[in-house]
DNA sequence: ACCCAGGTGGCTT
DNA sequence: AAGCCACATGGG
């Protein structure tokens, strides 16, 4: 069964779907059907998602309406986010441009823990191959949806009861250990809730979760919009735009929080996708 | 064959 | 604190 849910929103032109979902946020919207559309997975749920002029719209398997609007961050205003950004460093106009329809998704930490510790020193085609490799072996099944059976990503539960040989053919390579150890600890120890910085220090103890994994599980998981990943990209841009040693890392984080503040996070995405879709080249 | 990818852990200065 | 290097996998 299919529901469909048309919302019209009259200013909706800080959104793009194509942008939001390709970005480098999340690693399961690949499903583009041709019309601008895709088809994805948010928690137990499959969507397909259209968007054109004002009006988005979702056929959804299931779950309420609004969140769905809650998962892309539909409701906020972007155009303030842009606008202060621009006014705290005007440096960003180019890459703000380029991304202005980027929305930061509400995503589930789990998948999100998961998703980044399989990030590392690895490139995002084969990311999201490994990612959906794990999905259909370890997620459960939603169903039939638009012609492919669809599947949740899987529970930490799952994860952390598999062996190494369970996981092996999901090529994750030295990963493969320190996504069973993260799902453990996850699983048994819980996280903290509500304190950032608790939070913070706990993931940073977990093997496989450096300073950059763990900078993007708190920006997508725990949507703390002050955190600033700093990944090979961002280095690269840091570098070319503002003059920075490419292993100074402490400097661009400083940099960051210095100008940009509790809006690190959407400039962090802005200047990623500008650099990475420009292949480092930026006239 | 080499270099790279949304890096990190561990070991040596 | 800072500088190496190995780590598993696949694409260019």
């Amino acid at each position: 069964m299919i529901y469909t849910s048309k919302l019209e929103l009259d200013d909706l032109k800080d959104f793009d779907l194509k942008q939001t979902v390709e970005c480098g946020q999340c690693f399961r919207w690949n499903d583009e059907m041709g019309d601008g559309s895709y088809i994805g997975v948010c928690g137990k749920y499959a969507a397909r998602v259209k968007y054109h002029y004002e009006i988005i719209e979702f056929e959804i398997s299931g779950g309420s309406l609004g969140r769905w609007v809650d998962y892309f961050d539909i409701v906020a205003d972007y155009g303030e986010i842009k606008r202060k950004l621009i006014e705290r460093d005007p440096k960003l106009q180019d890459a703000i441009e380029f991304g202005k329809g980027i929305r930061i998704m509400h995503q589930d930490m789990w998948e999100v823990i998961a998703s980044f510790i399989i990030s590392q020193n690895n490139n995002i085609p084969r990311i999201k191959g490994c990612i959906e490799a794990l999905c259909e072996k370890f997620g459960e099944e939603i169903g039939d949806f638009y012609g492919k059976v669809r599947y949740m990503f899987p529970e930490a539960s799952v994860i952390a009861n598999c062996t190494e040989e369970d996981l092996a053919d999901i090529k994750l390579g030295y990963r493969t250990e320190y996504l069973i150890e993260a799902a453990k600890r996850y699983v048994s120890e819980g996280l903290p809730a509500g304190d950032m910085d608790a939070l913070r220090e706990t993931l940073s103890q977990y093997k496989g979760i450096g300073p950059k994994v763990l900078n993007c599980i708190m920006l997508f998981g725990a949507r703390d919009l002050s955190a600033f990943p700093v990944d090979v990209w961002v280095k690269r841009v840091m570098h070319d735009m503002y003059g920075f040693d490419e292993n100074d890392t402490a400097g661009m984080q400083k940099y960051a929080a210095e100008h940009f503040g509790e809006l690190s996070g959407y400039a962090q995405q802005y200047l990623f996708y500008y650099y990475r879709e420009h292949g480092g080249e930026v006239e």
